[in-house]
DNA sequence: GCAAATTTGCAACATTATAACACTTGCTGC
DNA sequence: GCAGCAAGTGTTATAATGTTGCAAATTTGC
């Protein structure tokens, strides 16, 4: 598995997307599942930056584009996007934004800048590790995790501060 | 400061809910803010149980009780409870809870049973500590923190599975 | 091909949250 | 006390997000 581009520095996209598509072709075929068209063009959408997307601004592009969706036919494809872990539900935001750690079983860290809106997802198993920790000293068993963490990117604390040096 | 008792097990919740009207009231003498009769009420409702309420439910219920209210007279409520930090919102619920731990500058980590809708609010240090690490790692700066556990609770655990022993 | 199951289209509806504006209340300075 | 002002509340309407139910179309398995 390639290592995956980091969403403040400029990068080819174009690679973040097709990599998001190839993963989730793989893993549908895999699963028996049934990647449709309308079901992969709304990974795509999402897809198209790191900032996640509303349901109706999907719902927005796919009319804008010919389409005629109703808000059913949205949900119904985040649904089953969301079922094989291709995309996260962000509850901070009413917002999706894709998985990129699609198969991995997961539930991920989200670093998301105020500013910008640029969304980075994380694994940590520290974090993990400290969270089951704090469950389990009160008896209470984790089944699922949101954990949004909300902030200024590199980037915008670049631009906010200019004359600060970047640690990275 | 008392400790709090765990939701979790039987205890005086008359006394749970006195503290945090108690606290408030104090809280908000510190500060100036008008703890006005509405947002006294919609506080002690959503104190009157560890399960969170929606504004809806508070609608209701101050409907029932003969206070003809709409939706703004809760959210305005709502936003000024936590805006002095007296209730958290849950985002993965779409809900509101009393804070636990008022007055502290703080940002909570929740352990949602799913079963029985219980919350405990949490602080915990190694969390925080993992989680500003993990950002810091990345270089976002870390501002708020939506950190949602959902799960199964002590008391659902052990109905759920009868014969195990509870480590508590 | 054909029956069954899955997916999609569509209309209506439910839930959660906000905007705009008028009215009331409580404080401030005189 | 009382004008003047800021903060709080009432009320109506509306925006934003998400769901239900059912019929038509498509795909699958045989
Ligand atoms: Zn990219
Ligand atoms: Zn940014
Ligand atoms: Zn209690
Ligand atoms: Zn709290």
């Amino acid at each position: 598995m390639p290592e995956r581009a980091l969403p403040y520095r400029p990068h080819n996209h174009d690679a973040c997307v097709s990599q998001a598509l190839a993963d989730a072709r793989t893993i549908c075929r895999e699963q028996n599942a049934r990647l449709t068209a309308i079901r992969e063009r709304v990974l795509e959408l999402i897809w198209q930056s790191h900032k996640p997307l509303g349901a109706y601004d999907i719902l927005a592009q796919l009319g804008s584009e010919g389409h005629n969706a109703a808000p059913p036919t949205v949900y119904r494809a985040l649904d089953f996007l969301l079922q094989y872990g291709l995309v996260h539900r962000l509850a901070s935001l009413n917002a999706f934004t894709g998985c990129s750690h699609a198969g991995e079983n997961h539930h991920g860290l989200f670093l998301i800048c105020h500013q910008c809106g640029t969304v980075l997802e994380l694994e940590s198993a520290p974090v993990s590790q400290a969270i089951d920790d704090a469950a389990r000293a009160q008896a209470f068993q984790p089944e699922g995790a949101t954990l949004e963490i909300s902030g200024l990117c590199p980037r915008c604390r670049a631009e906010a501060n200019p004359g600060a040096p970047s640690h990275d």
